[in-house]
Order: structure tokens, then sequence, then C-alpha cells
DNA sequence: TGTGTTTCTCAGGAAAATCACAGACTCTCG
DNA sequence: CGAGAGTCTGTGATTTTCCTGAGAAACACA
């Protein structure tokens, strides 16, 4: 199946798209209520159709009708082994990707071989920015294989790679670490919108983040440094708001 | 839901109207009498209709039959928490966005995730401009997937962004501080219409603002010395009665 | 285990925004 | 024309918000 990318969200964000013009169908599988919850809210945000499951029977059941384009699943499910649901879930929907959660201690190389396959996973506790970046790539390769461009964001000069987490202003690399990266990139993937400190909190840091909320402006604080460095600023603060990016022209 | 805008209010302001030209309904959840009188006042006057409940159990009940757009709930019920009442209303509304009410002192009691899902939230004491421009910002959101430009309201060469919080004339770009912004967009969502000191000091401060009445003539003069500024002026003064904005032509 | 990196807390200080006050101004009406 | 009510705006105190340096803790990786 091949995906779409199109500029029609609520925001003007690019937002994926079947090739019937449908949105996009995920399917949620976790055991905690909080967790499905909390990524069916995000998901839906995204424009996309949601279901979720609590177990693998059910994930089963869900996917057979569902038929997703993509699906997340809780490696840890009380009835069956993540192993055993993913083997299921292939035999009903023999290409779909998978994104798998895991716990952050849990054994890695049993999920480096799945991985392997085209699938990718995130450990818990995760940010909901990196939930939706894995599950758009993973969506996107499924879907389309040639088209690499869609993963490079670009708000003036600046350019950011989701792939190759790769970022450059006016053609200078910069080295930005992780959580740099995603701060960023929320904020390009919303250029010229205020967003408030809460939405970049909720959306940016793992969801059991229980700091203060002054990391943001710190952040913000670094990305400064390193993106605006005696440029032109694109970063901009909304006192009282928020903060948001642009173009330097402007 | 897809919402339409019309601009078919007695005043000329524009509305937002459910497909079939039924109004908006909304849903206040406040245990406060004076609260929900206050809200759905404000919100009625927008030309919703308006429904209130003072609990989480009477909140479930009512949007069972309600069937609203959007809810307003407060976080803090006498007889449940607040996060059990959204889980609730999910169950009943999967997709109503919720603007949650929250002490400001409540330091940020971990409203984890809440604004990722497109929900939103304001600290009490809240300003009705701001619960009003909230919502308005929600129902758009959840209904119409394809509108942006209805985020600027434009009256003669002057324009305002309600997402990126930009303001200019014939334009030029103009920086506004948060009351002046909240004050101009009143004025904006008003156009050719007196809007007496009370009035504006009702909508644009906080309810609980204790101050002198002519913090609004001050942050007038600020306006006109910003947006008027040897220009033609648009804000007018009709002595004895209020303010008004209107196209500098006429 | 040690070293360099990253994340985050804390706190001081700078900057901006808000607002009270009071005097200047202006309009209206007798 | 003059008085008074209503409105405008300069000044500065107070509060709020934001920025950033310093260092502690957690982590990554050899």
């Amino acid at each position: 199946m091949v995906f779409t990318m199109t500029t029609t969200s609520p925001q003007g964000r690019t937002e994926l798209l079947r090739p019937d013009g449908s949105p996009v169908r995920v399917l949620v599988v976790d055991d905690e209520l909080s967790i499905t919850e909390l990524l069916s809210m995000a998901l839906r945000y995204e424009g996309w159709q949601i279901r979720s499951a609590g177990d693998g029977t059910g994930a089963v059941q869900t996917a057979r009708e569902f038929r997703p384009d993509a699906v997340v699943l809780d490696m840890m499910l009380p009835d069956m082994d993540g192993l055993t649901v993913l083997g299921r879930l292939r035999r009903e929907l023999p290409d779909v990707p998978v994104l798998f959660l895991t716990a952050k201690d849990a054994v890695e190389d049993r999920i480096a071989g799945l991985t392997a396959g085209g699938d990718d996973y995130v450990t818990k506790p995760f940010s909901l920015e990196e939930v939706v970046a894995r599950l758009r790539g993973l969506i996107r390769r499924s879907g389309a294989a040639d088209r690499r461009s869609d993963s490079v964001l670009v708000v003036g000069d600046l350019t950011l790679d989701e792939d190759s987490h790769e970022v450059s202003r006016a053609g200078q690399n910069i080295h930005l670490t992780a959580t740099e990266f995603e701060l960023l990139r929320f904020l390009m993937r919303n250029p010229r919108r205020v967003l408030s400190k809460a939405q970049i909190l909720d959306r940016v840091w793992s969801y059991d983040f229980g700091g203060q909320a002054n990391v943001v402006e710190l952040y913000i604080s670094y990305l400064r440094r390193k993106i605006d460095a005696g440029r032109e600023p694109m970063i901009h603060t909304r006192r009282g708001a928020g903060y948001l990016i642009k173009p330097a022209a402007s």
C-alpha cells in the first residue's frame, strides 16, 4: 500500500494519508489502560484512526477486522508472550509494521532480531514525539519505499532529517543531543505556531516526567545557542504563551 | 463532525455552527455554582447551547444524553478525581475535546499528556476571553480538518492570528503583550460594536480582578500607540459608552 | 571502573509586563 | 466661556516571566 503526504491537517502540518484519502489506521496494544488512553489520544491527534486492545487475544481479534496499517505492541502482555502475539498478528497481516514497546531493562537482543524485519521499538517510558516519529517512519517505509525525502523537515534555512538525525542551518552541520533533537523536531513540525511549555512538556518529555517545567526553558536556551548562535534568530518567545519557530526572514 | 463558520450572528460576529446549522453544544462541569453560572452566561453569549453539572456523576449522565461537542471540566470535583471523570466521559464520547480548569497553585499537578491529545487547560482564575478562545480552538480542530484561515481575524488592514499570536497592520508586524493581545482580540471579534469598559473588564480580565477600572483605558492607550500610531485610527472612543474598532476607511 | 556526555535542579538576575496613581487633557453642556 | 465629568497618558513600583550559569546526578561506553 502506498501512503501519500498532504498538508491538510488542522494546523497545516503534513499528514500521512492512505491512497484513497482515508486516514491511516493504527492498532494499540497494551494492558495498562493509561498507556492505551495516552497513545490513543496522541495518535488520534495526528489524524489517525485508532483501535486499542488490552491483551494478545483481543489484539489478534481486533486486527482481523480492523486491518490496521501499523500496530503498537507492548511486549509484556498478561495472556501471552509478545512473540506469540507477533506471530499470530503476522498470520493475519503479513506486511503490517509493528512498533514494540518494551521495558528499559528488558533483554534487547531479542528485540534486535525482530526489528531487522523492518519493525522498530521504543522503550518505556517513552515520549509521544518519539512514538509518533517512529510510527510515521514505519508507515512511510512500509508503503512507499522511495519516498525518502519526506523525512526531512525544512524551516527557512534550517533542515532536520528524521532518518539520519542530521540537523543543519545554512548548510552548516549542527550536533544536537537526543532531547534537543526531539524538541527541535516538535517545533519544526509546527512552524509559526505558538507551543506552550505544557504542550512541549507533554509531547517531548516522557509521560512519567515529574520534574520542573523549566527544563523546557533550559532546552530552548540550549537550542538557541546551537541554532540561532550569531545568526538571525528563528526561535521566538511569546511571553506568557510559549515558543515558536519560523524562518528568519519575517 | 465538521463545523462550519458563518457570519450570521446578530452583530456580524463569526460564529461556530454544526453542519446542520444547529448551535454547538458545550457541557460545563464545576462544583462552584458561581463558576458554572459565569461560564454558562459567557458561552451562551457565543451562541452556543450550554448544560452544566456540579459533579462527576452528573457530568457523565448529562454527557450521555446531551452529547456535547466540547466539555469544560474542573479538575477539582467533590465526588471523583478529574482523570476518572475524563475516563468515563471518554467512554461516552470518545472524541470530544476537553478544556480543563485547574487551580493555579495546584502547581501543574501532573496534567501529563493532556495537551498532547489535543485537549487543553486554563488555570483559575481565568478570563472569559481565554476560555472562549481555547474552546473555539478545540472545537475547530476536533471538527474541521482542513480549515486554517479561521484562526485569523481581519478588520480592515489589521490582522490577528490566533495560532501564531501574530498581529500586523498594513503588512507591518506589531508586537503585543499578552493582555494587549487579548484585548485586541476581543475588540476584533466585535468590530463596529461599542464595548463598555465594564464589558471589556469582565471579558478580558480574570473574574477575580480587583483593581481600578481604568486599566482598560490604559490598555486602550497602549493599543493605540501600537496599532494606530501615525495611521488612520481604527480604535474609537464613544464618550460615556465605551470603545469600538472598525476599518479605517469609514 | 573511569571518563566524557547528557539530563536536570536550583537559584540569581535580567527583562518585560502589569497596574496604581495623578496630573493633563478634552469634550459637553449650561 | 467655564466647570465638571470623562478620558488619556507619563512615571515608577511591583510582580511575573524568562534566561542562564553552576553543579549534581544519571547515563553511555570503552
